[in-house]
DNA sequence: CTGAAAGCGCTTACAG
DNA sequence: CTGAAAGCGCTTACAG
């Protein structure tokens, strides 16, 4: 690889010279300057990075971390963050959890040794303080889709509101008796839908049916389960919330393998992201803007890092409102 | 943030020796190494990445590009990747193309400077003398999925045999009139599926229905377009073959709206992920090892980069096996 | 066993 | 308008 010098050798030039005419930092001699370019062109000159990151302070990086991508709503996201992160010049570093307390703590001792500038993270609730630290060292956190940190940014969905408007357009629907499939309430977004499904079913004076664990919840296994110990505690349970897709592929097939109909037992998940339309029956679901959820959270993070030195702005918190997509599965 | 020389300082020895203490990389006196480590805490000290790498020439980093992430096999192949790497001590950046000549070419030109000691990547097709370009310049390039060089080393599925296997499979079941949804053929997987298929019809003397395009295919709405034609087209159709699990998933929903069932046509897709199983009646598909190809990919990326400078290996091909998963919709 | 020095490739005041 | 010099934070021969 060619490097600065390289070029300034071949221009009759010092290095600096190169530098701020490559950079457009300050007047250079237009004849002098298109020997540098001619120069540069002909070596395939490319700066690198990494120098110029450790003399700047910057590496124009973000990381993202995250439990999982495959078949999730964070696959989107990510798609988001990244786009955004693009086109602002910011290159997109990523870290799979599984969701696991020491992976995350592995993947953030990485991230914080310079390798990015900032964070984004949907966290396992299990590292609040690491995250604090980090934040505390200067490196921007901005949490994606769990809040589990009211001090670190955020950029979530009014999870509540999703729970409680599901209840009541199930409730509009004709149905009462309403189950829940959801995950462990450690986790912001799970305990919010819950808190929701809650206060309609007491407005409407309705009885609880709810399933929650705290094993790895996130799976189309998982609602297949569930649903079949709802409909077994109660065979007249006629509409079921699931509180992501995978959980709802779930349900709808342990019905059709009950040998019942969606007629029978309407399905909604409460977070959509686009499989839902794309069934045999169509899936009813509370849509989730998750591209755009990304691209904000990217811009937060950007903006954090590039904020000036002394003035860090205080943490921001954006809620995003899911729109109901109605389906043939209600 | 602390830097070797605040240790340093506040150990009262040379940067030079907590280098080495924090290293190990040579013998230092155990109690000096003892004050270093103590600083070293005290100061919560984290090594900066950047200068490490500017000074080693390593950034322990590698980039993967990609068409997308949503819903396609992707995820899980970046998935795969990003765990080896993890595990072998690289992070792993991710940029996403669209599938679009010009995004590839703006993510490789960043990834090449400086920013990554290798690539992985699922090519457009479009910027293939880029792409040797890179390699040639001394970073290794690894195709995943689409081996659209021969000359750089390349982790991939026998698409051949695939279409082949599923022909074979369909026409074993009783099927004689059997369609084939496609993708591009300037792209490896599609063309060496479609040809797959076109080998397994001449033996068996059947007809050929295809539907191919040039524009992006690897949609639920191109699937279920494609399936509209096939069965206007002929009516007799008896099984749908889908590149992909989404245009199978258009493809099923297809059948459905026109008051067919899954008896009278069948439906199996040829890059199976997951989602095949998971639905209202399951699809039949060749189920592809994706996490498995993603590590495969990671590690002969990560293999080229740490080979000596001299003795640069030869690209490698990998090439993996599909595994036929028989579902209801077959 | 440890220090002093050079250097990775760049940028940026400071002179002139 | 351009050069010489310092320095980002580290590692690694070279002495001693």
């Amino acid at each position: 690889m060619a490097t600065l010098k390289d070029v300034a050798r071949l221009a009759c030039v010092d290095v600096s010279t190169v530098s701020r005419a490559l950079n457009n930092t300050s007047y250079v001699h237009p004849d002098t300057k298109e020997r540098i370019y001619a120069a540069a062109q002909e070596l395939g000159y490319h700066p690198n990075v990494m120098a110029q990151a450790l003399r700047q302070g910057k590496r124009h990086t973000i990381g993202v971390v995250m439990p999982r991508l495959h078949m999730t709503i964070f696959s989107q996201i990510l798609q988001g963050i990244e786009q955004e992160a693009r086109n602002r010049g910011y290159a997109t570093l990523i870290c799979v959890t599984e969701d696991e307390a020491k992976a995350e703590r592995e993947c953030l001792t990485r991230l914080r040794n310079g390798f990015v500038d900032g964070l984004i993270i949907a966290a396992t609730g299990k590292n609040g303080r690491v995250l604090r630290d980090i934040q505390a060292s200067g490196l921007p956190v901005v949490q994606i889709l769990r809040e589990q940190e009211r001090r670190l940014s955020s950029v979530t969905l009014e999870f509540e509101t999703c729970g409680y408007d599901a209840v009541k357009y199930l409730y509009d629907k004709g149905c009462r008796e309403i189950g829940l499939i959801n995950g462990t309430t450690s986790l912001a977004p799970y305990r919010d839908r819950y808190r929701g499904y809650q206060r309609a079913l007491a407005q409407y004076g309705l009885t609880e049916y709810s399933c929650a664990c705290t094993q790895p919840a996130n799976s189309y296994e998982y609602g297949y389960d569930c649903t079949n110990q709802l409909l077994d505690y109660n065979p007249n349970i006629d509409a079921i919330m699931a509180a992501v897709d995978v959980q709802g592929l779930g349900a709808i097939r342990s019905i059709v393998d009950r040998g019942m109909s969606l007629e029978q037992v309407k399905v909604i998940s409460l977070t959509g992201h686009a499989v839902g339309g794309m069934l045999q029956t169509s899936m009813t679901s509370m849509e989730m803007p998750a591209f755009d959820m990304g691209k904000e959270a990217a811009g937060l993070c950007i903006a954090e890092v590039e904020a000036p030195a002394g003035q860090k702005p205080a943490s921001r918190h954006v809620t995003f409102s899911a729109t109901l997509a109605e389906r043939e599965s209600t």
